[in-house]
DNA sequence: GCCACCTATAACCTCCTGGTTCTATAACCA
DNA sequence: TGGTTATAGAACCAGGAGGTTATAGGTGGC
């Protein structure tokens, strides 16, 4: 997939609430659909699509695990799509010099699926 | 607007290859319709559409100028947007310490609209 | 007043999205 | 073998997105 096709996918798949949530809830650990559908007042086959979406976006990616299908949070479209958004950081940033260093430290991390932290997103909103 | 249906419109707003290159084209500073259009194989109301999106999502507000309707950029969308994936920064960067001291500033800057300098966008791609 | 220019609106088309329900597949369990 | 659970797929629908062409509206120049 060209860059810009990612990165179309990457923001379409962020731009829906649902979708936001389930990457939330994932960033807590691997879920299995069931799990990532019961917070939701949807049928199962709608989160399958959205979790379709996520994975075309290389957001989510499944196991196996007997019947189950876990999924877990990839972030490398994460990054790449915050480091487009850097480019735009001169507009609303003061002490953006710090931030110079910082975005080149990141676009030259490539470490995606190893060494997991706890994060803390929170959630849909900001 | 909502916190949730803003952040909705601005990555679905920032998921198609046009808006994005509006956008970098706006970094560099205001421009009329024409001016934007001027690029792109495209008629000039669907970059009138693009633009309506653009501005529904709060990334571009418009001045008058005689019969021009000129748009600048506005980054606040941006940096929201920024803010929400910073929540999953733990996932992909490595010295997370220093980038938490920068997001906090960041979310504490609120000077949207002044003190433009020039930024540098490098396109629709990454 | 009239024309030219810049932009927006209207009407239309096609395709995608996000949801539904029903059903198929696959794995485990008894 | 048959039943239960977990997930995906198919068919369908409504609505929106992104494009088109044609046209209307506001503004300045002559």
């Amino acid at each position: 997939m060209a860059d810009t096709e990612l990165l179309d996918a990457t923001f379409a798949a962020l731009a829906d609430p649902t979708r936001r949530a389930i990457l939330a809830r994932l960033a807590a650990g691997e879920a299995t659909v069931t799990e990532l559908a019961a917070p939701f007042a949807m049928s199962q086959p709608a989160i399958s699509k959205h979790l379709r979406v996520l994975e075309r976006a290389g957001l989510v990616s499944r196991g196996r695990d007997a019947q189950r299908r876990p999924c877990r949070l990839e972030a490398r479209p994460l990054r790449d799509a915050t480091a487009w958004l850097a480019n735009y950081r001169d507009y609303w940033v003061e002490s953006y010099q710090r931030l110079d260093v910082l975005l080149d430290e990141l676009q030259s991390v490539d470490h995606t699926g190893t060494e997991r932290r706890p994060a803390r997103p929170n959630g849909t909103g900001g």
